[in-house]
DNA sequence: TTTTTCTGTTGATGCAAATCAAGGTCTGCA
DNA sequence: TGCAGACCTTGATTTGCATCAACAGAAAAA
């Protein structure tokens, strides 16, 4: 690994709190790779053999069953993915595929297994990823088994909204028909949920979305923090 | 704590492969309390003051959205409950209420953060307990968004079956309609689902369930490693 | 015991969402 | 510049599931 990426490396939320000692053990069995955009990363029911860490792009995580398909999710630099097989050396239950060009740190599974019993630090840097996981996790099956697709959509575009600064304005960071798979609903239903918000104030231009009235949107909505609160 | 209790309670798989002075002192600031059925023991968004341990009878752990409500998992003796919110400190994201009147461990939620930090292998259990945790909302949460009504209860019934032994011969082990809660359906979906496996020669009469042709069940459940396996 | 309440089934109906189909728009690329 | 192939939208139709309603049977309470 070059020296500048290690540089890059040791700032990851993953390594925060463990010692730069300990970090630089760990990344010396690391290593970085690019891939090109739509290029499948993992594999849902491989044996786990790395934890992968995004350092740059976006990644789709998702899941097949017949002929079916369904996103997970859709993470972005320093968002790690797949800790709990790697931790309890098991298959992989999702695949992982990078909608942009991507840069990926990986770390074999048995250093991190290692490390998880070596350094005190590490281990909780990774229990507390993936417990922030599991929680992300129940939150979305809340969404998907409380909620029908509006109210799903409505959420949402409030919670993108406030990770985007809150100023109303926002842009959908994916196409939209990945943005439905996210949420659970054909493309065809999103294009008509997104008609629908019309008497909400809610302006869609291609992926510029605008908010003209919160308020009501939030009437719609009723977010509330067990399920919409990431902070929480 | 009674000395008899201690005993049971050192034998629950959190403990497992912690050594016996530590969970003592864990222990010691613990307690067993006895609940009647119905009652609940946890509310979401309140904060996580106890990590739950099952020592006897069910537990339902379920969210609500507006009026609405929907059961997450049904948990049984020697599962534990809510360790992610503990761990975090953060809020419950999930209620929960005995289906019978159940014993449970309490341990306060401070000294289990402390547990985590000085003791390894304590810490090395949480995360099991958490990895596991984990992907079973993830194997749910595909369930949920990838599958119909009718293939939900199929699987289940199939991997039911194989809990209960793989007789062919099986219990439902609590309500019909907590049932279709979690599978998230209403309960005359999951009554008329039930009457439209009549052809797969699945036959249920109360809460006795028997599979008379595997193979057809099978052939239309179509279970998978990464959904339905519970060893996987 | 009788009465009441709860659980589960069945029928009728309405609605939400998937599917099928067609056309328009944008993008990358030859 | 023009074409091929995406993405997205809109319309028509079907399907899956929820809801409403009525009732039977079982369990709990009087």
């Amino acid at each position: 690994m070059r020296e500048d990426d290690l540089q890059d490396m040791r700032q990851l939320p993953l390594f925060e709190g463990v010692g730069a000692s300990y970090v630089d053990s760990l990344l010396r069995n690391a290593f970085v790779q690019r891939f090109p955009a739509h290029v499948e990363l993992v594999h849902e029911g491989d044996p786990a053999d790395f934890l992968y860490v995004i350092v740059q792009g976006q990644v789709e995580i998702y899941a097949g069953y017949r002929d079916r398909e369904t996103t997970i999710s859709v993470l972005g630099p320093g968002n790690s993915f797949i800790i709990a097989a790697v931790l309890l050396d098991r298959v992989y239950l999702k695949s992982a595929r990078g909608l942009t060009p991507t840069r990926i740190l990986m770390l074999p599974a048995a250093a991190v297994r290692e490390g998880f019993a070596e350094d005190a630090h590490f281990a909780r840097a990774l229990a507390v990823d993936m417990a922030l996981a599991y929680r992300g996790v129940v939150k979305e099956l809340k969404n998907q088994k409380l909620r029908s697709s509006l109210e799903r959509l409505a959420n949402w575009l409030i919670t993108e909204d406030a990770r985007q600064g809150g100023s109303g304005q926002l842009e959908i960071p994916y196409d939209k028909k990945i943005l439905a798979s996210r949420l659970g609903m054909a493309p065809e239903v999103l294009s008509r949920s997104i008609a629908a918000l019309l008497p909400y104030k809610v302006e869609i231009r291609g992926r510029h979305v605008t908010l003209h009235d919160r308020e009501a949107l939030l009437s719609l909505a009723r977010p509330i923090a067990t399920i919409d609160d990431p902070s929480c």
